[in-house]
DNA sequence: TCTAGTCACGAACACTGTTCTAATGACGAG
DNA sequence: CTCGTCATTAGAACAGTGTTCGTGACTAGA
């Protein structure tokens, strides 16, 4: 007998008979959700077939009977995270402010995992909700008044900004890593300012709006950008 | 003395006196210039400083001394793809193309380097090429009137739009590489048409246009969305 | 000719995803 | 109650990855 399982056993002792399993199965939920607590807390990278593993107490090889690749564990990610995203009910008034509202969830999304988008962006999206995402956004465009055209292409467009909108946020926050520091919003004005005045005239006198936008400014912008010119 | 430094000076006997340096020496330029082979024959996946230092002839610390990080080898790569993009002299009248000639240019050069667009995503350009790129297409936005806030954003979100675009359509063409071939117009649209009429109703009665754009129109309809609300 | 210094490179470390293998556990049949 | 079947688990290992250490060789200067 192993001697881990002599001390289950004689831990066992004081919870009566064998009331429950020692050790909860592995199941696609719990890694699913250990990935998502992974991830919360130390990014994207951190993401790992034997952290997972190690999180459940477990070792790497364990998994891989309920996840077939860590690109398929990618899919269940983004899925959950396009499950949690509701869009509205149709109003054809309101068509523009709730497909805001529906990149708005998904961006929040996004940056509650710091890059995870890269997976959002790695894999085409195959599973069902995020088809029950576009299907949303389709229903609230058709109703808008867009043609089915495009309507499909504004929401590729749409969701593919977003998530890289998403992941040069997370990865602008979390400051490449290693030795590059996150550069403060006046350091990267100075920065402009520092170039040669005759090679980049623009960008030397520009370089604040450059460097603007620190909410979500920008991602409201292109939204508008995008949507403003869909039904002319 | 070593056996190989013994055979080469056999070898070079028949060269004369020592004209040509036994190994032409390794230099930043000749790692960007295998990287870049490597990238367009194989994709971006095979870009590994191994594969680089093998296909030099040498191991993988040689090139440490040249590059700090594969992280900027990364940077020197797009930088220099930002090299080959010329922006046209600003001609107030045509505005507009001349931001989608800028954008075309980037995408062909994405394009030619199958999932280079990944390391534009993933690290913040810092090189001056990118700066020059943004100096061009901010000269050609403001002499079209517009102005410089949403210039500057407009610019990022181009920018943004056509990594991501190129990124998706790589992975696209590439077909995950394992076991996922790649999927015809015909299977999408036969795959939307599978669903349940009940519960996807939107995609399943317009599958055709989710799957429409074979060439690059989904490209030209996003940038021209993007470029149309600019100057209202 | 001797020395100094730069450059190159083999080996190794700490990781990664993934698979082979054996063994452990629970379950129903006899 | 015992036994056999079978899915699940987990240890070890393989082929890769980026990166660093220390030694070696070669070039250039004195």
């Amino acid at each position: 007998m192993a001697p881990d399982r002599w001390a289950a056993q004689i831990a066992a002792l004081d919870e009566g008979p064998r009331r429950a399993p020692r050790k909860p199965p592995i199941t696609v939920e719990r890694i699913v959700d250990t990935a998502f607590g992974l991830v919360e807390a130390e990014g994207y990278d951190a993401l790992t077939m034997r952290r997972v593993a190690t999180t459940l107490g477990t070792g790497p090889a364990s998994l891989y009977a309920h996840v077939r690749d860590k690109a398929e564990l990618d899919d269940l990610l983004i899925g959950a995270l396009c499950a949690r995203v509701t869009p509205q009910a149709p109003d054809p008034a309101r068509w523009r402010e709730q497909v805001v509202d529906v990149c708005r969830q998904l961006r929040d999304q996004y940056f509650r995992y710091p890059g995870i988008s890269r997976a959002a962006l790695a894999t085409a999206p195959e599973s069902l909700d995020a088809v029950r995402l576009t299907e949303g956004m389709l229903a609230i465009l058709l109703a808008g008044g867009v043609a089915p055209q495009r309507a499909a292409w504004a929401i590729d467009a749409a969701l593919l900004y977003v998530g890289a909108y998403s992941l040069e946020a997370s990865l602008r926050q979390h400051a490449g890593g290693t030795d590059r520091r996150r550069l403060g919003h006046d350091e990267i004005v100075e920065r402009f300012r520092m170039l040669p005045a005759d090679r980049f005239p623009h960008v030397v006198a520009h370089a604040p709006e450059l460097a603007a936008g620190d909410g979500h400014e920008r991602f409201d912008f292109t939204l508008e950008l995008l949507l403003g010119g869909l039904t002319p």
